[in-house]
DNA sequence: ATCTTATATGATAGAAATATCATATGATAT
DNA sequence: ATATCATATGATATTTCTATCATATAAGAT
């Protein structure tokens, strides 16, 4: 582990929240502005944005401005691998494993 | 994404705590039994287990037992590259971020 | 200029995760 | 057989996270 504990905790906390979750996985068929993102997935807007900033800060989405719209963007570089890797994982160890809240 | 976002949320989860991530960081030098683990770290017990158990369901830790003791792995074929893969990321994406909490 | 639309921000009540406490189970030693 | 050591489990107070609310900023549109 390269990083302190607190950035690997910031970077996984982001990637364990449901709606965050939701976000990512519409943001995989392409760009969206934030309206659009609500749309898509029936969040309320405020939500979005904060949600959005934190996946920015992770650097787990990109943001640009056109008008008074911004649009977000995926990382795919890093999230489609890591995706591709955690399922291949869960494939292998979790197949069995029921999700009871904590 | 092949599984539910509970799943995802749980694996995250898992991930995206100090404690938890300081227990995987010292199996990583090899394998210990639960009071090897707590005299490393200074966690008590109870919470070491409560934690170890968590890590065992997701598969990111395996246990053998011995006698009275139980030995726990890191499951090292996942958590290698993934926390490569992380670190890429943070190394070129989060440089620059400061965890605040929440 | 003012209104509307798009997005962001700060504060906070409620929800969820966590560490700790009390106790249980299981294995070995005496 | 019982005392001790190693680990696990259940309940809960506390800490932490989250969604929502109220409001702000900023860009067009009229």
């Amino acid at each position: 582990m390269k990083h302190s504990l607190d950035t690997y905790q910031l970077f996984f906390g982001s990637l364990s929240n449901p709606n965050r979750l939701q976000i990512i996985n519409l943001l995989r068929k392409g760009k969206r502005n934030v309206t659009e993102i609500c749309q898509d997935t029936g969040f309320e807007q405020t939500m979005v944005s904060h949600n959005l900033k934190r996946l920015e800060t992770c650097g787990m989405v990109f943001a640009t401005k056109v008008g008074k719209y911004k649009y977000y963007a995926l990382n795919k570089k890093t999230i489609r691998p890591l995706m591709k890797m955690i399922d291949e994982h869960m494939h292998e160890y979790c197949e069995h494993v029921v999700h009871k809240k904590n």
